[in-house]
RNA sequence: GCUGAUAUGGCUCAGUUGGUAGAGCAGUUCACUCGUAAUGAACAGGUCGCCGGUUCAAAUCCGGCUAUCAGCUCCA
């Protein structure tokens, strides 16, 4: 039997099995705050949480996206009346839930401290303790500017006079706090048991940098203590897969003060980055692919003909030569055409694909830059394809499937997005469309679920992107499919087709790491630093027990050598737990411990970094079944 | 670039109200010859991010700069 008491204390009835959307359905309007107690079918559940939005009520559990964003909603609300409460003068602007939590963003002279959070925790505690109702009411356009005047909310305000004529105004009340909002909200304040203000931030006011910076105070709720617990620790967890610190102790990679953004590649670092380039190479030379390398310094007047003077001069770096000026490259695509117009080409040669391990430089905003993730130079592994417009969607397939292979193989999980003409943006309204179109196309055609992303693509055409997570669920775009018609206009390009006659050829530029550096900080994440097998920068390290067994291992290293396989001996006159110990930390995939008893039979003692002691096998079959695990680059 | 925070040996971090630095790990040396996540001892290592100011005296207080971190903006 479920229960629903409503707000006018009446109380209705259902039967078990009832959905939630029926029960919704039967309670009027205007009864609309409920709040819930009982079962369904026949299994207690916590219902007690009500969705009001617009006078309609569905019934909500923390466990549907829509009800946790109402839960976190109210949690900002009533961090924004505490601070009302503690600091009168802060004036409101905007406080939305976000993924695993809320925001609130405030204008106050004065800057809040990690004091002062707490202090504002208190007060929030006093607030949910207090069980305050929340109600929700509607004002014409007039009035509610009028009360937020009268509060003194000049951001508020101003979002009510950039609401559509025709826009239902409502508020939320809960004691003495207002709060301009199109809802929904939770009934009351008490459901809010659990929550934590976690870090303030700057923000511009609606996210324009021309406006002014306000405070972001960032917290995070939910129904239990033990469930926010269990999040906070999994955060603490995610924080020590951070591929910044993973890259320092790992020996990876380091950035120094001498070159803000400018990461240094260490030996280790290096044989994952050469491994990356090795079956990058292998698999476009099978894809159809030819490797070209182009300058990275090229004369300024280069740049004035590809658009990027207009469009990205303020990223990019100059250089002057013999009085000369000239510029670093922010991409590869200028040098790109140059190669395709250096000569001509028939119909029949098309599609032309150029690959290019491109090292690109880019001026970051010092602010963005972040590890290996965001750096002021990096390498795309780029490709060029030269192509007849009735080429466009196969190719685009081609290389949606190239790019969801390579992840594959990563074991990584993507999702994509398709980035339409920004602001800035070179070329036709119709061309834009044709690409655009051409994107989509591909993407529905490949049953590709995807995101648009309005006004995001680059200034020369409209592009898929596809993004991949880091440790902490923060999302970087990797692979791009950008289809573009300016270029090989500004470049003048042309293929001379079965007519006889000059054609212009469309443009595809695509990478499917993104950048080698950004690859390699998410691989990092991703595998929290123990390598597969086939790209760990040490496979096998050998620990004698004593010194007797050196002459042993150096031969059994001998022979893992000459088979490819990358082993280390470590020699040091150690015990034996302190030698697995630090292997352990170095996520070694394979440890071979080698005493007395190995020795005799010719076997090693593999310990696998995730299972432990295998026990003793020969060092033939175990060469050959790690062999066959980096063959198939098992994950 | 913006807002806020941080900066101490190779690494991780102490350093109380200003009185010219301390630990653990790593390193070196010595002893120990050891069976699946740290053997013991000794030694060595720092003009406390940089520049300037206040003070008899600055790692500590103040200012500027640089870098890093969180977020905004931007983006592969």
């Amino acid at each position: 039997m479920i229960k629903v008491t409503l707000k006018d204390g009446s109380m209705k009835e259902y039967e078990n099995g009832t959905t939630l959307k029926e029960v919704a359905e039967s309670i009027s309007a205007g009864l609309a705050r409920v709040a819930l107690a009982g079962t369904v079918d026949g299994e207690v559940k916590d219902l007690s949480y009500a969705l009001v939005k617009d006078c309609e009520v569905s019934l909500l559990t923390f466990n549907d996206e829509e009800g946790k964003d109402a839960f976190r909603h109210t949690s900002s609300h009533v961090l924004a009346q505490a601070v009302k409460r503690l600091f009168p003068e802060a004036k409101l602007a905007i406080g939305p839930s976000i993924e695993n939590g809320y925001y609130y963003d405030f204008d106050s002279e004065k800057a809040f401290t990690p004091e002062d959070l707490a202090k504002i925790e208190k007060e929030m505690k006093k607030i949910v303790k207090e069980k305050l109702q929340i109600e929700r009411f509607e004002l014409p356009r007039e009035e509610a500017i009028a009360l937020m005047k009268e509060k003194e909310e000049q951001y508020k305000v101003e979002l009510i006079e950039d609401l559509p004529e025709d826009a239902i105004i409502s508020f939320y009340k809960q004691g003495e706090f207002v709060d301009l909002c199109a809802g929904p909200h939770i009934p009351s304040t008490d459901k809010i048991k659990a929550f934590k203000l976690l870090n303030v931030a700057g923000a511009y006011w609606r996210g324009s940098e021309k406006n002014k910076m306000l405070q972001r105070i960032y917290g995070t709720s939910f129904m239990k203590k033990s469930e926010m617990e269990e999040y906070l620790h999994r955060l603490e967890e995610a924080k020590k897969r951070d591929h910044r610190k993973l890259g320092k102790q790992l020996d990876l990679f380091t950035i120094l003060e001498e070159g803000p953004g400018f990461p240094f590649f260490l030996p280790k670092g290096m044989v994952i980055r050469n491994l990356l380039e090795d079956f990058w190479r292998g698999e476009h030379r099978k894809a159809g692919y030819q490797e070209i390398k182009t300058p990275i310094i090229l004369n300024e007047e280069l740049w004035h003909r590809s658009g990027h003077w207009d469009h990205y001069k303020e990223n990019m770096y100059f250089t002057n030569i013999d009085e000369v000026d000239y510029a670093i490259k922010p991409m590869n695509c200028p040098g790109g055409m140059l190669v395709y117009k250096r000569k001509m080409h028939s119909y029949r040669d098309l599609p032309q694909r150029m690959a290019e391990l491109g090292l690109v430089h880019r001026h970051e905003l010092s602010g963005a830059l972040h590890g290996l993730m965001r750096v002021r130079c990096f390498t795309q592994d780029d490709a060029h394809i030269f192509m007849l417009p009735s080429q466009i969607k196969e190719e685009i397939i081609n290389v949606i499937e190239l790019i969801d292979d390579f992840y594959h193989v990563f074991g990584f999980k993507y999702h994509v997005e398709l980035s339409t003409k920004p602001q800035k943006a070179m070329g036709s309204e119709e061309q834009w469309e044709m690409a655009t179109e051409g994107l989509r196309e591909a993407l529905e055609e490949k049953g590709i679920i995807f995101k648009v992303n309005e006004g995001d693509g680059a200034f020369y055409g409209p592009k898929i992107d596809f993004h991949l997570e880091d440790s902490i669920g923060r999302t970087w775009q990797c692979g791009t499919i950008q289809l573009d018609f300016q270029l090989p206009e500004r470049f003048d390009l042309d293929y001379v087709g079965d007519d006889g006659e000059k054609h212009r050829p469309v443009t595809i530029h695509r990478v499917v790491f993104g950048s080698i550096e950004r690859f390699i900080g998410i691989l990092i994440e991703h595998f929290a630093g123990a390598f597969p097998t086939w790209l760990a920068p040490v496979q096998v390290k050998l620990l004698p027990i004593v010194d007797k067994q050196h002459e042993y291992v150096l031969a059994v290293k001998d022979k893992l050598e000459k088979k490819g396989i990358r082993v280390e001996a470590d020699l040091r006159n150690e015990k034996i737990g302190y030698k697995i110990r630090e292997a352990q930390l170095e996520k070694v995939p394979y440890m071979l411990v080698v005493g007395d008893k190995e020795l005799e039979a010719n076997t090693v003692a593999v310990r696998s970094r995730k299972d432990g002691d295998q026990g003793s096998i020969s060092v033939d079959v175990f060469i050959e079944k790690i062999i066959e695990e980096i063959e198939n680059k098992e994950i």
